[in-house]
DNA sequence: AGAAACCGACCGTCCGTTCGGTAGGGAATC
DNA sequence: GATTCCCTACCGAACGGACGGTCGGTTTCT
C-alpha cells in the first residue's frame, strides 16, 4: 500500500532510511539462505547489530518485512532487460539472444530472481505476495520477450509461433534451472547436471533455431 | 535404514501396518497443503485421529516422517513411465509425445511430482531429501527420456542434438509450470495463464519439430 | 524541546519431543 | 484352562525452547 512514504526526511532517494535498507539486504540474504520459516526475526536483528525491537520501527511484523523485500528491487532487476528491448541498433536474432542471456542473469544471479522458492514457500500463508512477484516480476518479463519476439516476425525474421507454448518454452528451463540449482546445491553433481553456461548457449540455440524456422504443422486446439 | 520391517505380523505386503500408511497419506495431503514448517504434528496427530505422541510409535521424528513421504511412492510413479519405454509397438514419434504426457501427467497431478517446492523449502534443512528426490525421482525421468530419444537417433528418425540442452528444453517447462500452478493458486488468471492442456500440447509440438529438423549449427562449446 | 530511533525485558503461544503409564492380544508356563 | 509375561499400539500430560510481537523507558539528533 505504503511502501514510499516512511522516508524521515525529504525523498531525496539517494539515502532514504539507510538502515530501513541495510535491514532489507540483510534479511534478503537471510531469507535467501534460511527459507522465510527458518529466518526468525532475533537472527536478522543480531544480523543487523541491533535489537530486535528496533526492527518493529522500520516494519510492522514479519510478513510485511518480506513483501517489502520481494516488491523492492524487481523494478530495478528488469531495468536493463527493458533497455534491451528499446535498443534498436541489434538485429532481432543478436537482442533476442541478448535478451535470453539478461533472463539468465536476472533468474539465477540477482537477489529477486531467485526468491522464487520463497515465494513457493509463503505463497499460501501471503496471497498478495505472490500476486506482486508475477505481476511485478515475472509478467514483466514475459511481455518484453513477446514484443522482441513479435517484432522479429512482424519484420519476417522470425517464424510466428503459439505465443502460449514459445513464453513456457523460454522461461520454464531457465526457472527450472535456478530452482533446481538451489534445491540441489549439495549435490557434488550440481555443476555437472545443472551449469549454467552449457544450458544457456544451448537453449538459446535451440530456441533460434525455432524462431528461424516456421512450423509446418499448424494445429490449433 | 529399516523402512520394511516393523510389520505387526508377517510380511503379507498387502496392508503392512495400516496405520504407517494412514499417516503417510495424511502426512502427503497436509505437507502439499500447508508446507513442511506449516505442518504441525498435532495436526497431523489430530487429521489422523490420533494423539500426536503415537505418531512417534511410528517415525522417529518429523523430519524421518517427511523423508518417507518422498522416498515411498515415487518408484509406483514412474512405473508407467518405464513401461513406456520398454513398449516396442510404438513409432518413436508416438512414444515421444506419450512419454511426454505421462511426465506432464506425474509432475502436476500425482503427489510426489507436485513436491517439488516442498523439496525446495527442506533441503538445507534436510539435505538427504534433496539427493533422494533427485536421484530417485528426476534423474530416472530424465534417463527414460533421453533413452527414449537415443533409440530414435540410432535409427536415424530423431535428429541429434545436445542432450543436456534438451533435456532442460523438456523437463524446464513441465517443472516450471507445476510449480507456478501451485505458487499462482490464487491468481484469477491462472488457468489463462498456466493452463495445462494447451502448454503441454504446444511443447510437445515445438519438441518434436525440433527432433525432426537437424540442427544445422553444430557448434560445440 | 520534541520527535525519531533504539533498547532490555518480557508475554503468550505454539512447536517437536518425551515420559510414565494403560489396554489388549498372543505366547509361554504351570 | 488359568496365570504370567511380554510386546506393540496408544494415550494424557508435560517439558524446554523458540518464535513473533509488545511495553516502558532511554538515547540521539536536529
Amino acid at each position: 500500500m505504503k511502501k514510499t512514504g516512511e522516508e524521515p526526511k525529504k525523498e531525496d532517494g539517494a539515502e532514504r532510511s539507510s538502515r530501513r535498507i541495510e535491514i532489507l539486504q540483510e534479511a534478503m540474504e537471510l531469507f535467501l539462505d534460511k527459507g522465510y520459516a527458518g529466518t526468525s526475526m532475533s537472527a536478522l536483528a543480531k544480523a543487523c547489530g541491533i535489537q530486535k525491537a528496533s526492527l518493529y520501527h522500520h516494519f510492522p511484523s514479519k510478513e510485511a518485512l518480506f513483501v517489502a523485500c520481494v516488491t523492492e528491487g524487481y523494478d530495478v532487476a528488469i531495468r536493463k532487460l527493458r533497455r534491451i528491448l528499446d535498443d534498436d541498433s541489434m538485429t532481432h536474432e543478436e537482442r533476442m539472444r541478448r535478451a535470453l542471456a539478461e533472463i539468465y542473469r536476472i533468474t539465477i544471479d540477482s537477489p529477486v530472481g531467485r526468491m522464487s522458492p520463497l515465494i513457493a514457500e509463503v505463497s499460501r500463508q501471503i496471497p498478495e505476495v505472490a500476486r506482486a512477484f508475477h505481476d511485478g516480476f515475472i509478467l514483466q518479463q514475459h511481455e518484453i520477450v513477446h514484443a522482441i519476439i513479435d517484432a522479429g516476425v512482424k519484420d519476417g525474421v522470425f517464424a510466428r509461433h503459439d505465443p502460449l507454448g514459445m513464453e513456457h518454452l523460454i522461461f520454464g528451463p531457465i526457472v527450472t534451472l535456478s530452482i533446481s540449482r538451489q534445491m540441489f546445491a549439495e549435490l557434488d553433481t550440481l555443476e555437472t547436471r545443472f551449469p549454467v553456461a552449457r544450458v544457456r548457449d544451448s537453449h538459446c540455440d535451440l530456441i533460434l533455431q525455432l524462431l528461424r524456422n516456421g512450423t509446418p504443422t499448424d494445429r490449433a486446439t
